[in-house]
RNA sequence: CGGGGUGUAGCGUAGCCCGGUAUCGCGCCUGCUUUGGGAGCAGGAGGUCGUCGGUUCAAAUCCGGCCACCCCGACCA
């Protein structure tokens, strides 16, 4: 037993261990938001590999660093925008329902062959080498796999499951900095209902939660209608932003209210006429005509009137498909009305088996072989026609379709064109690229009727999962956000994915009166919240900091220097506007407090 | 996979055509001076010139193979 003076010592002892633990973990934290110790390898040039802007601000800025083509390392100023950006996934997720889990990135192909995924991603699927064992590009098997063993009765639906997951894909060309990388983050929700009707319900709650995210990231984006591909489902909508960078045509007119991926864009352009007169197909010699402008030039055939005709294999099975003129081919069209896993145009040497003829004399009259024919809907009932005759230099004309070809079925295959007529309004179309972002689906039974993920309704009567699938590319999304938000200075950060809400800058820290209230001001804005980012170093000249700033592009960029001090103000810059209040010292919390709710309602 | 280009210090580059052991700027280290828009002076460190082979007395440079990266195209649930 102590004497009572040693115990209150001791208490008094533990009192100030206490407090000073605080201390130590407040200075730790503190610490790692000061520029000096803070890890941002900024690069003053441009590094030549990088060619869009938001791939040199992202190496520039110290936020990513190549390792290989098509993969990156996250620094610590980058992870903290994936992670926030993650975050507010996780909340629109979770709010509608979502469950998150997390699956793993090794997968047994056995399973990926179940469904012949093996074979549809081909080399875009990477092999481990010496098991048999694959890297996910995506998760619907193993998703479909847990439902099959737990999901067995029409009350454990609906659900929805979600993770954010490593995804890998053999890009063959990875580009654009993290935007076609072969290792990236996604987000991906699978939904699973005992009904067509519910999965409409959680096809519209992600569609919500999705505005939602992109909302709340910043983002200037439009929905369009999308292809389903190789997906196989009913229904699908890409989450598009508008970029230069982009891979993907869109077609739209915004009056109107039409949005598509050019894969599925249709127009109002019309068929061509059927004429009065309809004598019987004629061969001439076309000895110089190998495209459709040459008999346009040689003949003043009118283009419309040409039927161009081309050979595709789909799985295998080879296809003769008319054009109108230069109507161009969508290929996505064609695979979704073939039903086909892979299409290919054929080869040189699989032409002149199929049909006689190399490409630009191949037609419906005189095959050498007999093949499934499919046409363009422009061509219905078109008659009056020129194409190919089989035979190298020499054409047909006066052909009637519906007579002299074999045409199984019309359909929409060809890649409309800006200017033409929508299919809503008929309002002039306009085509511009954008950068896809995220991509939801109703995948419908594919995957559950492979897998025989089944369920037993309330008749007792056994049907398949029925499914959708949503995902998001995380890297894309910052990626797009820079895109959308830099000048020639840096990046100019939304303050709901910024890295930091606040920088300080200060000017000459050697100096105590600065030194002191800069650290007061770092201390004050921690204390209220925020993320600050000081930047304290010292023999680095004003301007070298000011550079640095903008390069990082926090939304507010706190000045404290002797200019201003003296009279007890110190500067506060907005980054994006570039405008600048001078403020006492006394209101800078107040004002960056202001300053942010308005930037983050913007 | 087809076409084009590049590989020289951490970054950006000159030299290559016409062979003689590598240029410049930025960055980095030391010292002094500077400090409101990428400071100055002085000194210093750092390079198997992507790699392997060939030609030559001698190769960053000429020839050939391979590798990597970038761009255009094809491809891209």
């Amino acid at each position: 037993m102590y004497p009572r003076c040693l115990i209150v010592d001791r208490m008094r002892g533990i009192f100030h261990d206490v407090i000073d633990l605080i201390r130590t973990l407040t200075h730790q934290r503190v610490i790692h938001m000061r520029l000096s110790q803070y890890f941002i390898p900024t690069l003053k040039e441009i590094p030549a590999e990088a060619v869009i802007p938001s791939h040199q601000l992202m190496l520039r800025s110290g936020m990513i660093r190549g390792l290989s083509s098509g993969i990156y390392s996250l620094l610590p100023l980058g992870y903290r925008v994936w992670k926030k950006v993650q975050q507010i996934i996780r909340e629109e997720m979770d709010g509608i329902g979502g469950m998150e889990l997390h699956l793993p990135a090794l997968n047994p192909k056995e399973i990926w062959e179940e469904t012949n995924r093996v074979e549809a991603f081909g080399d875009t699927m990477f092999h481990i080498k010496n098991r048999d064992l694959v890297l996910a590009p995506t998760h619907e098997e193993i998703i479909t796999h847990i439902a099959q063993a737990f999901v067995h009765s029409y009350r454990d639906m609906p659900q929805i499951w979600y993770q954010i997951q490593t995804k890998f894909r053999n890009e063959p060309r990875p580009k654009s900095g993290v935007i076609r990388s072969r290792q990236f983050l996604m987000k991906d929700a699978y939904s699973l209902d005992n009904s067509w009707e519910g999965l409409d319900e959680n096809y519209q709650k992600h569609y919500d939660a999705y505005c939602r995210i992109y909302d709340r990231c910043g983002l200037d984006y439009f929905v369009v209608g999308a292809s389903s591909g190789a997906m196989g489902g009913t229904g699908s909508q890409e989450f598009m932003v508008e970029s230069d960078a982009g891979e993907d045509l869109c077609a739209f007119n915004m009056e109107s209210g039409y949005a598509a991926n050019i894969e599925v864009a249709s127009s109002q352009i019309p068929a061509v006429a059927r004429l009065d007169e309809n004598p019987d197909a004629e061969k001439f010699d076309t000895p110089n005509a190998k495209a459709i402008d040459d008999l346009v030039e040689q003949f003043g055939i009118p283009e419309e009137r040409c039927a161009k005709a081309l050979v595709y294999f789909a799985d295998d099975v080879p296809w003769l498909i008319f054009m109108s003129g230069n109507d161009q081919l969508n290929e996505a069209k064609l695979q979704t009305a073939l039903k086909a896993n892979l299409i290919r145009p054929a080869q040189d040497e699989e032409l002149l088996a199929l049909t006689g003829a190399n490409a630009g004399s191949i037609g419906p009259i005189n095959l050498k072989t007999k093949l499934p024919q499919l046409a363009d809907r422009r061509l219905e009932h078109a008659n009056g026609m020129v194409s190919g005759a089989n035979v190298n230099g020499f054409h047909f004309k006066n052909i009637d379709l519906d007579r002299d070809a074999d045409i199984k079925e019309y359909v929409d295959l060809r890649t409309v064109l800006e200017g033409e007529p929508d299919p809503i309004k008929g309002l002039p179309l306009k085509v511009k690229k954008a950068i896809e972002v995220g991509h939801i689906f109703k995948l419908g039974t594919k995957y559950s009727e492979a897998l025989k993920a089944n369920f037993l309704d309330d008749k007792g009567e056994e049907h398949p999962i029925i499914m959708g699938s949503y995902g998001i590319g995380v890297e894309r999304i910052v990626a797009c956000h820079i895109e959308q938000r830099h000048d020639k200075d840096g990046i100019c950060w939304h303050p709901s994915i910024a890295p930091f809400q606040i920088q300080i800058t200060g000017i000459k820290v050697e100096g105590d009166n600065v030194r002191e209230h800069a650290e007061k001001i770092f201390a004050d804005l921690e204390g209220e919240g925020y993320e600050v980012l000081y930047d304290d170093r010292t023999g680095v000249s004003p301007g070298f900091k000011f550079k640095d700033a903008d390069l990082l592009g926090m939304p507010i960029n706190v000045i404290v220097g002797e200019k201003n001090l003296k009279d007890g103000n110190v500067e506060v810059k907005i980054r994006k506007s570039g405008d600048r209040k001078i403020v006492p010292v006394a209101d800078v919390v107040a004002t960056c407090r202001d300053l942010l709710d308005e930037l983050m309602a913007s």
